[in-house]
DNA sequence: GCCTACCAAGCAATTGCTTGTTTGGGATAC
DNA sequence: GTATCCCAAACAAGCAATTGCTTGGTAGGC
């Protein structure tokens, strides 16, 4: 059973398909685009994959699972919740690092790919990764370690923004390491949100 | 010469536009899409407009010369640099508001659109926006407003995602006013902005 | 000799846009 | 008053290009 190796080719062509789905997005992604960049025709894409949309279906499905468990595993930690939120944050940024093609697409073809059944999924771990988010927020607020006052949804929002949009101007290999990214964000952020003592 | 009725249908139409590229982005939007929802053919959009193209020219061109005379007018004005920039904020978030098909598109095409010539001023105007915002930046910092161990480069970054990024949620005649959002997101930004005193 | 990986050709649907024509209401001429 | 003209606004039909995908076949390594 020679795993590694037989899903080699697959593997790469996924990887040609997000890179382009990331850069131009979903739709505006051809098959003959991205059979172009691998060098081959665009029916020969289908030796390999059901459909276009099977493709970015694999990719985003993969990633998010993979970053669920990281969270989780953060979760269930015994950190404090501020602690807890720093690491998810950092987790965060490391996923835009390493799975920067996954991050870019589904920031900008979620709400799209969402409308169709096949992609409900996206919507029910969206609304488990606000309960998540959200949660942290307010343990930390209970435990004294974030200001009292804080709309927690709109603080919400404002984390969860900074934290994703950052893909669009992020570039792996560039000057600052993701964990550095990370760390900065933090600390303007935190200026704000951490109780003054 | 009936000036204000006779470019009305035509307004109309851009307008429908604008909110279908808003929404489904401007490649993914048809033109069959456009006349659809103006209860119209496709051919009879040829009778206002000449392109499909120049009609995100129109609506984009005209929004951000709009938006840069108010952030003119208030960096000619004779306030301190921290207020400046809360004004721009907040002038910013009142575009979004008003103006939130435009920002939507800008936000989510203005990169594939500035690969055409006819669309070269979206690059130049993206660099004079980065000028003024970190101009601020800088003055806040040297006029002590600002801490003065900050990535201005990267505060700018964290300051401009987190503002245009609203456009993503925020709903004009929503639960909270532009303004009001405005508020709270100065609010937490500035408490780890702010220099401590 | 089988299986992975590909090519070659093409189909039905959708795309932006063009062309020629029709409609209906207001200004103008008589 | 009404006949004429004009013109904005739309329709009807279709074209060339592009889309996702299918089908049937081929090359080469294990």
């Amino acid at each position: 059973m020679p795993e590694a190796s037989t899903t080699t080719r697959r593997d790469e062509l996924l990887a040609i398909a997000g890179k382009l789905f990331a850069e131009r997005g979903f739709r505006n992604t051809t098959v003959r685009d991205i059979a172009d960049a691998a060098g081959i025709l665009s029916g020969s894409l289908y030796h390999h994959f059901d459909s276009k949309e099977s493709m970015v279906d694999e990719l985003l499905d993969t990633f998010q699972q993979q970053l669920f468990d990281q969270y989780d595993e953060i979760v269930a930690s015994d950190r404090s919740p501020l602690e807890k939120l720093d690491a998810v944050v950092r987790a965060s940024f490391a996923a835009i690092d390493a799975h920067h093609s996954e991050v870019a697409i589904f920031q900008n073809d979620a709400d799209f790919l969402a409308t169709f059944d096949r992609f409900a999924y996206l919507i029910e771990r969206n609304k488990r990764f606000q309960k998540l988010w959200t949660g942290l927020l307010r343990e930390a607020v209970d435990a004294g370690e974030l200001r009292a006052d804080l709309d927690v949804e709109l603080v919400y929002r404002f984390l969860r923004d900074t934290v994703w949009v950052a893909v669009s101007w992020y570039r792996p290999g560039g000057e600052l390491s993701a964990d550095e990214v990370a760390t900065q964000y933090l600390s303007i952020l935190l200026e704000g949100i951490a109780s003054h003592g």
